[in-house]
This record gives structure tokens, sequence and C-alpha cells, in this order.
DNA sequence: CGTATTGTTGAGCGTAGTCAAAGTTAGTGG
DNA sequence: CCACTAACTTTGACTACGCTCAACAATACG
């Protein structure tokens, strides 16, 4: 609304546009700039659940614009152990970092069906070399991702489990609310419990009991895949939530 | 020395003489390049042991190089509790991220004395806008970083505590075998034990008697703040270390 | 040389893991 | 549409890794 004025020259049903949209939300993009996006060679492709998008260790030539559902990232370690590193919501990137690291030092899974952008990782880095605006958008992208995995890393070290799962259902929240309008707390959620533990570092039967303690002290609804934050204040509170290292103000 | 050609333009007693050295070690820079980071306005600056360079939650103007000495990032939670993020060697950017960042999200101190070198935000973002080959390698100084965070959760999330020693203890030997020619398994190791498990979310005392069994079975030597590896290969395999998302070749 | 910091040890405890089984839901094919 | 199956969730009993608290020893430093 605010904005209008800015995306007079957007193309509201380019394959591209939500993340025009949402890079023009932060700072404004020139038309010319709007226009060498657009002009970006790229693929839709839809993926079933679980699918793999990229595979550790692979090198990919492509990276992955998520439009529509969900996906992670994770690594396995050696006894087959799983760490999941990040959940990702559409209009991110899924594998920005593989425009410049050679090989994909992990996997990227989709949780749900889900549809990407594929664009040619040649034609990004050539992008953000001559459209200054859009290389600070993309480093502005990897500079936020890596100060969620910051906060994951103090989640996952110093936080009880508790408090890690109510962490990571705030975060998630809280940035599904930035996409989207949001409102009413409920929210899509698509891990599985076994997921979740994955994601913070516990077993799948410990994060059952931590989840019936949450929902038995009515902070939280979640069932099949739909989560309701009941309480969000009191959530926060006992998952040591601080929304500033999500950087929501950053241009 | 196979770089010698690319080197003749080179300043080797200018203050930023490391960081233009890391840079061109992985991708040539030009001399035009070269000369702009020369034109950088910085100060050279010198912290005693404990110092803060960056205080979370402040809004620093300037960036702080690494000239020489050690510097750690972390957080400090609700409770009191200390999680360490990171770990930085000389020629490395400590808190890049506040280029594009409003405020700091975290602290950054100094483990025993260190020089640094302090350059205006906006003059790198302008030269990362100016100049695509200087604002690439921010952006991969920015995904390295990113690549070891996501590392660290996999460690603290899905690694029990001697593994967790064992591979910081990698990481950091082969992060200085990078910089330095290394050679001989000896290494300055400035982290307390109460540091080290700030690091990898254990208790000081915990931490203690992992170093022993460490210690004991032969793979390290540790004290005051010289670290010996002893057998270096069965470290790796202890601590489930694989230098690949360290990406030594990415350029 | 004295004091603060860092490292070491012991005893007891608690959070989260393991293993195994049963219950529930969702998805698939006949 | 229902039966069957696979995936996911829940429960219980037992275990263990790492934490807490407290005291003491060694080292570094002014």
């Amino acid at each position: 609304v605010i904005l209008a004025f800015r995306e007079t020259y957007l193309t509201e049903d380019h394959l591209l546009a939500p993340l025009i949209r949402r890079w023009n939300g932060r700072a404004a993009l020139s038309e010319e700039d709007v226009r060498a996006i657009e002009a970006l060679p790229c693929n839709r492709r839809s993926f079933p659940r679980n699918a793999y998008v990229v595979r550790e260790g692979s090198a990919p030539h492509n990276c992955t614009l998520l439009l529509s559902g969900f996906a992670y990232r994770h690594k396995i370690i050696r006894d087959g152990a799983r760490q999941i590193l990040s959940i990702h919501i559409a209009s991110e990137f899924v594998d920005l970092q593989n425009c410049l690291l050679g090989h994909a030092d992990h996997s990227v899974q989709t949780l749900g069906p889900a549809e990407v952008a594929l664009i040619p990782k040649a034609a990004l880095v050539a992008l953000s070399a001559s459209h200054p605006a859009i290389g600070r958008a993309m480093w502005l992208d990897t500079l936020l991702d890596a100060a969620i995995f910051r906060e994951w890393v103090v989640n996952l070290g110093r936080r009880d489990a508790k408090a890690r799962i109510a962490h990571l259902i705030c975060e998630l929240a809280a940035r599904m609310d930035a996409n989207g309008p949001a409102g009413d707390g409920t929210y899509h959620f698509p891990l599985t419990q076994e997921q979740l533990g994955d994601a913070t570092g516990l077993t799948s039967v410990h994060t059952n009991r931590i989840l019936q303690t949450l929902r038995r002290e009515g902070l939280i609804n979640l069932r099949s895949h739909s989560l309701e934050v009941l309480d969000p204040e009191r959530l926060r509170a006992v998952g040591d939530f601080n929304d500033s290292y999500l950087h929501r103000n950053a241009a």
C-alpha cells in the first residue's frame, strides 16, 4: 500500500514476482533492476513431498527460489543422525550459497509438495556484479540466513528442550507473519515430530513429551500439520525468544 | 609463489595487506581493485585481552578486520549463560555482517591482546557496489562464515561431548594451517576450558573431563595456551571432522 | 609474593536418550 | 468406499551423559 508508487513497474504475474516483492520491501529497486531480474533465465519446477532439491556433495549449477510450500536443509553425520539446519518458506532462496561455493555442503529437501524457480547460478552472479542494488540484496539475504544460524547455535547450545522447541515455533511464526498478513495465530506447520526433533537436537520421543507439556500449559495447539499459537507472549517467554536477530528492519 | 605475478602491485606493508592477500588467494583482484582497497579509510587499533570489540545491541559504523590475535563472537541468553558463536583468527573480519544489518545481534570480544583495522561500513558498502570483484569477495566471506555456523549447528545438535570438542579443535587447526604455512601440529590455542565449553555447549567441568580423556588417549596435548595435535587422523575420526564445509577451494 | 583466574576432582542428580510396543492417523490400492 | 499399510504419535521402563555444587590445586599475573 505504502509502496504502491514503487510498484507501478512490477509485473505481478512474473514467476519471480515474490522475490522482487520481498527485495523491494526493504529497499526500493530501480525499474532497471526489476527489468533485469525479470529477464533472468528461470524455470518453474514442482516437487512432491520429501523430494531432494539439492544433495550434499553435488555441484549444482542452479539456485532455487521457493515459490510455494516449505523446504528444509540438513546434514547427515557419520552415524546416520540428521541435523536440520533451517526451515524455508515461500519467497526465500534455499541454496543461495551455491552461487559461489563449488559444492553443496548439505542437502535440501521439501516438506510437503513445493514449487520452485530454478535460476542458473552464473546468471545470478553476473546480475549481482552488474546491478549493485541486487548484489546487495543477495548479500543481505546471506547475512540474514547467517543471523538465523547463529541463533540456532545458541538454541542448541544453551537452551533446554522446552525452550528450544518454543523458540523454533516462535521463529517460524514470526517469519510467516512477515510473509503473509497473518493474523489469527494459526499457521500451516509442516514438520513431523521427528523433524522437529532433528531441528532442535532432540529425539522424537522427547520432542513428543515436550509438545505435550506445551499443549497442557495452554501455549500451543499442534495437531496434524496445523499449529495454533494460543498464548504468543508466554510462548516467547518460555522460548527466550526475541525477534531482533531476524533484523526485520534491515535494508 | 605461484601467485607472484599477481602480486607485483601489492603493497606489502599496507595495513590491509593481510586482507588483500587473503582475497587475492582465491580469485585474482585487478590492480584497480587493490588500489581501491588500499584507498579505504581505516584506522589501526589495539585491544587488550577480553576487550569488547562490538557490543550486542549497538549500531556500529565500522567493520573490524582482525590483524593479529584472536577474537570470538558470543550471545548471552536471559539466564546469563553464554554461547560462543565463532572464533576468529588474523585476516578475518569479525563483524562484516554489520555492514548491512542495523544493529549488532551479538558481541565480539578479544582473546588475548589483538590488533584490528577499523573500516567505516559505508566505505565497504560503497566499495562492494563500485568494484564487483570486491563485492563478491565480501559476499563469499559471508557465505564461508555461514557454512561454519551450519557445521556448528550440527556439532551442537548431534554430536556428543567428546566429538564436539575434537571437532572444534580440528576446525581451528585446519583454519590456522590455511593461514600460516603451519606444519608441526603445534598451535597457539587461546581458549580457556570455560570458553571451550561455551563454544561447545558444555560446562567447564565436563569440558575438563573430556580434555583429560583426549589427552589420555594420546590425541592432543593442551596446556596453558599451547595445543599440540598428536594424532590428527584419529582426532578427526573422533570429531567426525571433514573439512569440506570450509570450502578451501572456493573462489 | 599474594591474589585472581584457571584447572581438577568427587558425589549426587536430572534431563534427555534408548528400546520396545501399542495406538492413531493418513495415504493407497483393490 | 473400505481395507490395508505405512507413517506418525504416544506410552512406559530403564539408562546414561552431562550438570550441579563444592572444595581444592595449580598456574598466571601484577
